[in-house]
RNA sequence: GGGCGCGUAGCUCAGUGGGAGAGCGCUCGCUUCACACGCGAGAGGUCGCAGGUUCGAAACCCGCCGCGCCCACCA
């Protein structure tokens, strides 16, 4: 008997075993086994990313979900890989080279490109070797990259293939622009906070010199882009007005229509709206149906354009109080509300307030995508975990609107497609055109790329093989069960299952089990700036990846965000110390010994315990089978602690000592074979070790059956 | 403006029709031959407030108060 340390010490543990399993392959999935598939695809993480508490949380219970279906006699697989992350990455590099004095474009697309890739080479692996750490049981030989060249490809099938089908189309409209960024954003990329802004109530003067009408802004400065003025059409405040013309104080020669207009709320402020169509989105629509004329008056970075007058070259934060004056000067400032609050669109990459802007840009039809995949979470083809995410998921749906998708980036993927300078045709092709249908070899591509979202929505068919046709794809397509935090529900979850449903014909997952995020100890979200971050890999180190993983996992309950703080990860390496010591204390008891259960000289306390671990078993089943880990892992942690080790292994103590066990023995190593297999899928490094030394020669906990109760229940005192 | 969630022990939270619980913290006592990352004993809660349903409510229904989140083109 090999002489186990007093107090459980995973570093070497953790690496050996690791090391042990990717070697034999333990992880791998095979597409033509007989045994039903249980498939789970990684989220896949950011390439820039670092292992956080987020990280942590999803991919600890993704890898005890797949740990237990393997377990389950399941062919299971988990499927890894990273997000080439469009502008999260493009930032980061972009901030190296600026270290040196650098600015992508002075590099040039190609070079910059280029670059990104040498980041990604040398940094990209960084979080896919801390998941090794965390001991995560993927599938690394399919490890995949939205940006490797089998996922390009298929997103250029997807894309082309709506193109086709006329579900992606061409635009000019007013859309989120990050002038920071320099790039369009979706609707759901701003995230809308509330600021202390201003209201300002101004005056248009008539141009035939009979009065003036009144209108309210937050954003002053955008009334350089002016071109109408619109009222209800049921206002009898503004009857009289409709169809004259106000002129513009800062362009005299502009005379702005004032329009009706059933968009127009006549409750809020002067019941006069200014029109600003390229950048307002409802102005935007006001201006189409009126047919008014639409002037930008922002350039990319949001400063003021030529259109701006003696405004020019202006930041928009100084173009603000500058009109203002202005206007003032003029006399035609009516009202001033300040603070005025009211909710702005921010970048959700760089916090940057967002420029509603005028600009042609790619869409994708989102109503015809969305009917399906409404469907399928109505009749419970896909099923939310908790079932109250389904209504979110639905409200959303049922209210989409078009997705803008292209973006203004260099890294990511290019959209394909081409320009003819001599025709005029649009051409979206699977492999580079060299020459127009009209004869002409003079094409452009256009030069942006594809919001990330776009290949992210494709993972759980594009890391299979899709657009090939491969067995993965066969055997493994669709996938069992989506793991993942309520935040990224619509940015992704809705548009895996629309895109899948479309492209494959079938939802992606059967069922879609939501997790809250992490906090810290007192329930604030962690935050650099608060100092609350706990670090994954520190704990690791410290504690050990079991003690972590099972912290987690102890207070998941769907749905629910949960406090993490490095008390819990302390109080889970305790319990990973108790189950080391009541392991080496059988194992020193018994020797070489592993007597069998024998069911004939049971005591009275043998009798209890044996029932007690079916009524775990049982929980702990019925539980993890509703992704309740909480209450399983409560269940198994009561039971190791508060009866095995607490009572029986006490109880046990008089006959182990006397040499002859008895019944003892054998309920001691029957008890802890069970633990061992249950706590195995949350805490798979300590399970393996003391498997080895339970079941010498018997192979990894990790093949050994997940286990049922025996119906010992009824048998207890 | 809509929607969702939460309010249970000092702290953080499970529990959703019939025993008020866990982790951490706290008090007292233990170098007991698996474990001080431990053992034993213990203190501590009108389950936000008010009403209703029920034989029975922390849980179900209605209202109120407080907190948080999501969605939204009220300039």
């Amino acid at each position: 008997m090999t002489e186990l340390p007093k107090a459980y010490q995973p570093e070497d543990i953790e690496k050996r075993w690791y090391e042990e399993w990717e070697r034999s392959g333990a992880f791998r999935a095979d597409p033509a086994s007989d045994k039903k598939p249980y498939v789970i695809v990684l989220p896949p993480p950011n390439v820039t990313g670092a292992l956080h508490m987020g990280h942590a949380l999803n991919h600890s219970l993704q890898d005890a979900l797949i740990r237990r279906a393997r377990m389950q006699g399941f062919e299971a697989l988990w499927v890894p890989g990273t997000d080439h992350a469009g502008i999260a990455t493009q930032n980061v590099v972009e901030r190296d080279l600026r270290k040196d004095g650098v600015d992508r474009h002075d590099l040039g697309r190609e070079a910059f490109v280029e670059k990104v890739w040498e980041w990604k080479h040398e940094y990209g692996g960084r979080i896919t070797r801390q998941m090794r750490e965390l001991g995560e049981s993927c599938d690394w030989e399919r490890e995949r990259f939205t940006m490797d060249e089998g996922l390009s490809r298929a997103v250029r099938t997807v894309f082309v293939r709506w193109f086709d089908d006329g579900l992606v189309y061409r635009g000019l409209r007013v859309i989120n622009w990050c002038p920071r960024c320099t790039t369009a954003l979706s609707d759901i990329e701003v995230e809308h906070e509330d600021v202390a802004g201003e209201l300002v109530t101004f005056r248009y003067e008539l141009s035939d010199g009979s009065g003036s009408i009144s209108v309210a802004t937050t954003r002053i400065e955008t009334m350089l882009g002016d071109t109408g003025v619109f009222v209800h059409p049921d206002d009898e405040r503004y009857s009289a007005l409709v169809g004259k013309t106000v002129r513009h104080p800062f362009f005299p020669d502009r005379e702005l229509p004032i329009v009706a207009d059933e968009a127009v709320d006549p409750e809020f402020g002067t019941g006069a709206v200014k029109g600003t169509p390229a950048h307002d989105p409802v102005d935007f629509e006001m201006s189409e149906r009126a047919g008014t004329e639409k002037i930008n008056v922002f350039t990319e970075t949001a400063h003021v354009n030529e259109n701006g007058g003696r405004f020019a070259g202006m930041s928009r934060e100084d173009a603000r109080p500058a009109v203002y004056a202005a206007l003032k000067e003029l006399g035609l400032i009516e009202k001033t509300e300040r603070p005025y609050v009211h909710a702005v669109g921010h970048c959700y990459r760089c916090h940057t307030v967002i420029e509603p802007w005028l600009s042609e840009q790619w869409f994708v039809k989102m109503r015809p995508l969305a009917e399906p995949a409404i469907e399928a979470a109505k009749d419970g083809r896909v099923r939310f975990h908790p079932p109250r995410f389904a209504k979110a998921y639905l409200h959303w749906m049922e209210n989409l609107r078009d997705w803008c998708i292209s973006r203004q980036l260099w890294w990511g993927h290019r959209i394909p497609v081409w320009y003819c300078d001599d025709c005029n045709r649009t051409i979206a092709a699977l492999e580079d055109p060299t020459e127009c249908e009209c004869g002409s070899s003079s094409l452009r591509q256009d030069p942006d790329v594809l919001d990330t979202w776009f290949s992210s929505q494709l993972w759980p068919f594009s890391t299979l093989g899709s657009p090939d046709e491969t067995p993965d794809l066969a055997s493994f397509y669709p996938t069992t069960t989506m793991v993942t935090a309520y935040e990224i529900i619509y940015l992704w979850v809705a548009r895996m299952i629309m895109s899948g449903m479309y492209f494959m014909g079938e939802v992606p997952f059967s069922d879609v089990f939501i997790h809250g995020i992490v906090r810290d100890g007192e329930g604030k979200k962690m935050s650099k700036s608060l100092g609350n971050v706990v670090d994954p890999l520190e704990m690791i180190h410290r504690y050990g990846a079991d003690a972590l993983r099972f912290s987690i996992a102890f207070i998941t309950v769907p749905g629910n965000d949960s406090n993490s703080s490095e008390e819990r990860i302390e109080g889970a390496r305790n319990f990973a110390n108790k189950l080391w010591n009541a392991s080496r204390f059988v194992l020193m008891s018994l020797g070489d010994e592993r007597p069998e259960l024998d069911g004939s000289d049971l005591l009275v306390e043998d009798r209890w315990i044996l029932s007690r671990l079916d009524d775990t078993i049982e929980t702990a089943s019925r539980e993890l089978d509703v992704f309740n880990f909480s209450e399983a892992l409560h269940a198994l942690h009561s039971f190791v602690w508060s009866e095995l080790c607490d009572w029986y292994v006490e109880l046990a103590k008089p006959r182990l000592r006397d040499g002859g066990a008895g019944a003892a023995g054998g309920v001691l190593v029957h008890c802890l074979d069970r633990v061992l297999r249950l706590l195995h899928p949350v805490m798979p490094f300590i399970t393996e070790e003391l498997w080895s030394k339970l079941r010498p020669g018997a192979g990894s906990v990790m093949t050994a059956s997940w286990p049922e109760p025996e119906g010992r229940r009824d048998a207890g005192a």
